[in-house]
DNA sequence: TGATCTTCACGGTCTTAGCT
DNA sequence: AGCTAAGACCGTGAAGATCA
């Protein structure tokens, strides 16, 4: 059924049929709902590749992330593109999930627009140096940024206090006695990962203390990693007594790991994880000390509707949104005893 | 003259007809 | 067989036509 057949059995020219679909208002009442009723009872749906041929538009929403991080394994990401689904389809706007598994993100951004798939994208796991963000500027395609980059003034972003963050976690341990800390890190090319580092050094100092490199383990943002994590840290001759975690699934393995060596996580050691722990996570008895966030669905509500702004008013953007990140105190945080 | 409806051009890709 | 030109596909929207 296409718009030619519709308009053929209500005796109507297919640019009527159209028009009266579309809410023109010189379309008489009487014609528009026997129009929609046609449509109703036949079934008719434009089709999506002609509709974006005439208009020039997808009116789609891409995320390209790549295979090489465990997006799909996380809730939080999860959630957070069904709060960002739901803003969008209040603007009849769809949702493309894509995957980078060996082509580039860039290259497959860059694919999608030429062949007018999205009309933007939301840019995940922002790099300090992101060449998906400098790209996309240079050539004009509209975006929001999932994070800042390096150089962050002039384009679209949705992020977090990300320094603060691990200023109000350090502060919390400091205030419980701890003095020998440890810090569990996703890779520092990523820009939160970087804050967050740059703001656990700097809370440290401001106390006068200091995080060796023995205590710092990188390159840690899945469970796996926060297990292998733990072994490193016990292993050393004056174990930490807080250990401070960038990431949520990184923070999950770190808890495995101390509990599953007999350690007593928020008595033995204290540990306080920056974002949510998916509620899914099997860590019998713990509440979590943790660096909160707005909710993940909250936060794909706020770039849903930051992205129709981008591209209904583009000139009065940027759009920027910084998040205050809040402390929620759980049973994994307690006085240091050594 | 305003309300309502129709005609026609447009876009990118694919198929078909016609030619060498 | 290989190439090129023409036309179809589909929905939209500007411009034009019709009618009371």
């Amino acid at each position: 059924m296409n718009i030619r057949e519709l308009a053929k059995a209500l005796g109507l020219s297919t640019s009527t049929v159209s028009r009266a679909l579309n809410g023109y208002q010189d379309v008489n009442a009487q014609t528009r709902q026997r129009v929609q009723d046609m449509a109703n009872a036949l079934g008719y749906r434009p089709d999506a590749g002609a509709r974006r041929l005439v208009r020039g538009r997808a009116d789609a929403i891409g995320i390209v992330y790549s295979a090489a991080v465990d997006n799909l394994g996380n809730p939080q990401f999860l959630e957070m593109a069904s709060g960002l689904s739901d803003r969008l389809e209040q603007d009849h706007l769809d949702l493309l999930l894509a995957v980078a598994q060996h082509e580039g993100e860039w290259s497959m951004v860059e694919r999608l627009f030429r062949g007018g798939r999205v009309d933007a994208v939301i840019v995940p796991n922002t790099f300090v140096q992101d060449e998906r963000v400098e790209q996309l500027l240079e050539k004009g395609y509209p975006f929001v940024a999932y994070g800042r980059t390096s150089t962050h003034a002039d384009y679209s972003w949705f992020d977090f206090d990300n320094e603060r963050g691990s200023h109000l976690a350090v502060n919390h341990l400091l205030g419980l006695g701890h003095r020998r800390f440890a810090y569990v890190h996703a890779p520092l090319e990523l820009n939160f990962a970087s804050q967050r580092h740059v703001g656990f050094l700097a809370a440290l100092r401001a106390a006068g203390l200091d995080c060796p490199l023995s205590y710092q383990v990188s390159g840690v943002n899945d469970r796996r990693g926060g297990l292998g994590a733990v072994a490193r840290l016990l292993a050393l001759e004056a174990p930490p007594t807080a250990i401070v975690v960038d990431n949520n699934l990184g923070g999950v393995g770190v808890i495995r790991g101390l509990m599953d060596a007999g350690i007593r996580v928020g008595a033995d050691v204290s540990v306080v994880v920056h974002g949510d722990i998916p509620s899914d996570t099997l860590l019998p008895g713990m509440h979590v000390t943790t660096v909160s966030q707005a909710t993940p669905y909250q936060s794909g509500q706020t770039m849903g509707d930051m992205l129709v702004r981008v591209l209904k008013h583009p000139e009065a953007g940027p759009y920027q949104v910084l998040r205050q990140p809040a402390l929620i105190i759980g049973t994994s945080s307690s006085l240091c005893r050594n």
